[in-house]
DNA sequence: ATGAAATAGGACTACGCAAGTCGTATTTGC
DNA sequence: GCAAATACGACTTGCGTAGTCCTATTTCAT
């Protein structure tokens, strides 16, 4: 409960990882082994942050990864954001399908649980890249 | 990713209507139909709240619970902390068994997300109970 | 041209946890 | 003694996470 799933770990480490290095391309293969992620999972990631626009993939032989934007300019929420596709709520009314929620008519926590989705916004927004370094 | 559990909404929403009565005694029964929460699941999270001493069990006939603390004194981190058991954490670095964590040998964002780690656990204990009422 | 190194991406499996169900025991008031 | 309530363990089901496998495509170097 209330987890970073491996795929955002994978992602920061890896987004971290390339701003580290001056923004020299970097490939899956060096990441993955540098780090012992499994590479067809760090692959799956990368073309996740790519098609999200945080880092830009360079095809072929002495292809890899660099970044898009510079490291003040990611935050770790746009990491989430873009790995994990959907909006991140802590709880059904604040991502996909609200009214969908058993217990939706009358919930009494929908206020509170909001005060606290927002404030956990400014904390993921707020953690740059540049400070992971 | 990052969702609260349904067992934690539902701790929120009973403690919250127990205070909402100035703490006269409620039953599972009572809570479960006005707020369509499974009674049996319920009955287990009431439990959690009894052995964390969030709220008071009485039994048998016109039994059933009240606050065991002033709702200021009772923070949406202790809910969580009651029901889930386990130290709530982002990551495996900040709960059980941090050596397990297959990246742990030379993961390079434990301390970034230590700071953010903080923060949340800010945000979940400057939030009473008497607030959501 | 051809082969090697790299990204792109879909299909599938395995596992663990969340959520809910069921059954039974125990306590207590009328 | 019965009914209303909590206490609690065992079990099932479904879903999401994590990982594996396979193939296609792009691009550089020889």
């Amino acid at each position: 409960m209330l987890k970073l799933s491996k795929k955002v770990e994978y992602g920061l480490i890896a987004v971290r990882h390339i701003a580290s290095l001056n923004n020299q391309i970097s490939t899956v293969k060096e990441i993955s082994e540098k780090y012992t992620i499994p590479s067809d999972v760090l692959a799956k990631v990368m073309q996740r942050l790519t098609k999200g626009k945080l880092i830009s993939s360079h095809q072929g032989a002495m292809g890899g990864y660099t970044l898009a934007r510079r490291a003040e300019e990611i935050s770790v929420m746009d990491v989430i954001a873009v790995i994990e596709g959907t909006q991140v709520g802590i709880a059904q009314c604040f991502s996909e399908e609200p009214q969908n929620c058993s217990i939706f008519h009358n919930c009494t926590i929908k206020n509170p649980l909001g005060k606290i989705q927002h404030n956990l916004e400014l904390v993921f927004n707020s953690m740059k890249v540049s400070e992971i370094v």
